[in-house]
RNA sequence: GGCCUCGUAGUUCAAUGGAUAGAAUAGAAGUUUCCUAAACUUUAGAUACAGGUUCGAUUCCUGUCGAGGCUACCA
């Protein structure tokens, strides 16, 4: 039984015989005490005035009284109007922390016999990933390891979407300008050449709707009939159709296109279990409505579409077959739903898409549910906020977007020559430095945009680039480094040996009490993550463990002490914390360094 | 127009209805003979506005103002 259970129980039993009521110890909060007061957990009185007949004060007194008498580990309290600030005897942290150090599972609960599959990165294969595309990956990557953290069975699952007119646009736009160019023969890398021919075709589609519209057409009419958008259109009906030449040449360019992906994702450090592809899966779905039809779901209109109505669950009517039989967006997802639980069975499904799709997402899941689909009550939408650039919206037509391997070079860049201004990098190799740049940079880059809860928009300057000190990834990174630096030194004078059996000091210190306060509830930290699919909980907490260790580490020699015990304290307790620190920020995709 | 998010120090972010609204950064002042100064210490600075709910509101409700998104037989 944890702590805080013990303190639960405690108050629900005070509750039962100094107030002669009966509360469950899962209907009850505590708090960590806020630092400005003494103790460890806090109990809020007030809500309970109704029920102790006495002043918070009064009654908040009778329980702290009760809890030293009746519960073991509580070694004193105090009262602060109706705050009940509980402390715990050293030897209970000491005990803590024992069996933290002991636990060969910690940060990693047992199988929980669940699967899930998070979808996540699904690009467009006709332009290179950008800043948005990287807070999606890095989102995705991290809520899948916080998911394995918590015992579930993950699926890692990438729904590429390599059809569609957008790709037919880049195509037209290859077929008039392309000259045969390709990857080899431009430098350029797979991606980006297919993304420059997107652009291409925007200009001169643009060129020609402005024509048009001189000659008097309207602008609606105009960006329908410019010649180069008929082509495109004409193209998608090739392909659809199976022309070979089409087929061809989208095949080509979209083989650049994962060449270019690939390096990128290599980059990013994220990976997957499964690919799927909308050029397998558009066509899904049809069946589904069928079914719909025969259950009542969707009703058919006079001119034979497909509608559901969710009227009654607050929302409008909705699409999802068209007069002609041909299917639409929202029908291809219940499909694909469907074909994902066919090829793996999974308990649930999280979906990371930005939250422009917030409203596609409620309508899917609640028709999924009305068909009575058995993952229907496992559907989630991870929804995440656009980035935002101090110039405003990134618009790919504009030019303003940032491009991600861009962005990463530039990071790495910023590393390497901010780690060699410090002079960090005597003994090491070339290949260990560059080694060290990419963790840093990537760092950086992965916790900037991870700290942040998800459903928020945040800001991204590239001008400032991305802070190394205060509040960053590279802060976790060199906290970790030191503790390093001090186990090696440990290990030379033979001083870790005693560390892994060391005996309790006589008494500890307040931040030593913190210390363990903090790495008793990093686990609580992995659930409420897991639960709320949010890396930004364990980012705060792992800044948090950083700085507290950082202020011990300032505060109390480790290596001065004439102590024993205390000093072979002190190193466990270190050494604890850097496995904390590591488990932590590999959950959030990110290495540490033992050196930098 | 309708629907959904969001407005917190100069800036970027926190705060299950709880204590004196926390951090980081930028500003000001300090700290390197133990292991790494990418660190530490001190200091100043904020809940858009107006109501309501209650012991207590950044949080819940209503309205105003402001930012963004959705509102396609596009994907």
């Amino acid at each position: 039984m944890t702590i805080q259970e013990q303190l639960l129980k405690g108050i629900s039993k005070a509750f039962e015989t100094l107030f002669d009521h009966k509360i469950d110890p899962s209907d009850l909060a505590l708090q960590p005490t806020r630092k400005e007061f003494t103790g460890h957990y806090t109990f809020v009185l007030f809500p309970y005035s109704r029920i102790t007949k006495s002043s918070p004060e009064q009654s908040a007194r009778r329980m702290g009284e009760y809890l030293v008498s009746e519960v073991e580990p509580v070694g004193g309290y105090n009262v602060v109007k109706g705050f009940l600030n509980i402390s715990i005897k050293d030897q209970y942290w000491l005990d803590i922390f024992r069996s933290l150090v002991q636990n060969g599972q910690y940060g990693q609960f047992p199988p929980n016999g669940q699967k899930v599959m998070v979808e996540y990165s699904s690009p467009n294969t006709n332009k290179p990933l950008h800043l948005g595309h990287l807070r999606n990956n890095f989102l995705g990557f991290s809520v899948s390891e916080i998911l394995k953290a918590n015992g579930y069975e993950v699926i890692r699952a990438n729904l590429v979407n390599d059809r569609g007119i957008h790709i037919c646009k880049s195509m037209v736009a290859y077929k008039h300008f392309g000259n045969g160019e390709t990857p080899e023969s431009s430098g350029l890398k797979g991606d980006h050449l297919a993304g420059k021919y997107y652009v291409l075709f925007d200009t001169h589609y643009k060129k020609q709707v402005a024509e048009l519209m001189e000659k008097g057409i309207p602008g609606d009419q105009a960006k329908k009939s410019a010649p180069l958008m008929k082509e495109a259109q004409e193209m998608l009906f090739q392909w659809e159709n199976g022309d070979e030449e089409v087929i061809g040449l989208w095949k080509t360019m979209n083989a650049w296109v994962y060449e270019g992906f690939d390096a990128t994702y290599e980059r990013m450090g994220v990976a997957f279990d499964k690919f799927y592809y909308e050029s397998d899966t558009y066509l899904l779905g049809k069946d589904l409505v069928e079914e719909g039809l025969q259950k009542g779901v969707f009703f058919k209109k006079e001119d034979g579409s497909v509608w559901a109505d969710l009227q009654d669950e607050g929302l409008d009517e909705k699409l999802v077959l068209r007069a002609d039989g041909t299917s639409v967006y929202i029908t291809q997802d219940m499909g694909t739903a469907d074909l994902k639980y066919r090829d793996f069975r999974i308990d649930q499904s999280v979906y990371v898409v930005g939250n422009e799709q917030d409203y596609h997402f409620e309508v899917l899941f609640k028709i999924l549910k009305k068909l009575g689909r058995p993952y229907g009550e496992g559907l989630y939408h991870l929804s995440y906020g656009m980035v935002d650039l101090p110039s405003g919206k990134m618009k790919s037509r504009e030019g303003t977007v940032v491009d991600a391997d861009d962005l990463i070079q530039e990071m790495l860049d910023t590393a390497a020559a901010h780690t060699e201004a410090l002079g960090k990098i005597e003994g090491f190799s070339e290949e260990q430095a560059h080694e060290l740049y990419e963790m840093i940079g990537m760092g950086a880059l992965k916790y900037f945009l991870l700290k942040v809860d998800p459903k928020k928009r945040m800001l991204f300057d590239p001008q400032e680039s991305i802070e190394f000190q205060g509040n960053t990834g590279p802060f976790i990174q060199y906290t970790h480094a030191r503790i390093s630096s001090i186990l090696r030194r440990a290990e030379q004078t033979g001083l870790l040996l005693a560390a892994e059996r060391f005996e309790n000091p006589s008494a500890i210190m307040d931040t030593e009490t913190q210390l363990i306060f903090l790495l008793n509830t990093y686990e609580d930290k992995i659930q409420l993550a897991g639960e709320e699919h949010s890396p930004a909980v364990i980012a705060q907490f792992l800044f948090d463990l950083a700085k507290e260790y950082n202020r011990f580490y300032a505060e109390l020699p480790i290596f001065n002490e004439t102590n024993g015990n205390a000093q072979a304290f002190r190193i466990a307790l270190s050494a604890q914390v850097a496995r904390t620190l590591r488990s932590g920020m590999k959950l959030l995709g990110i290495t540490v360094p033992e050196k930098m």
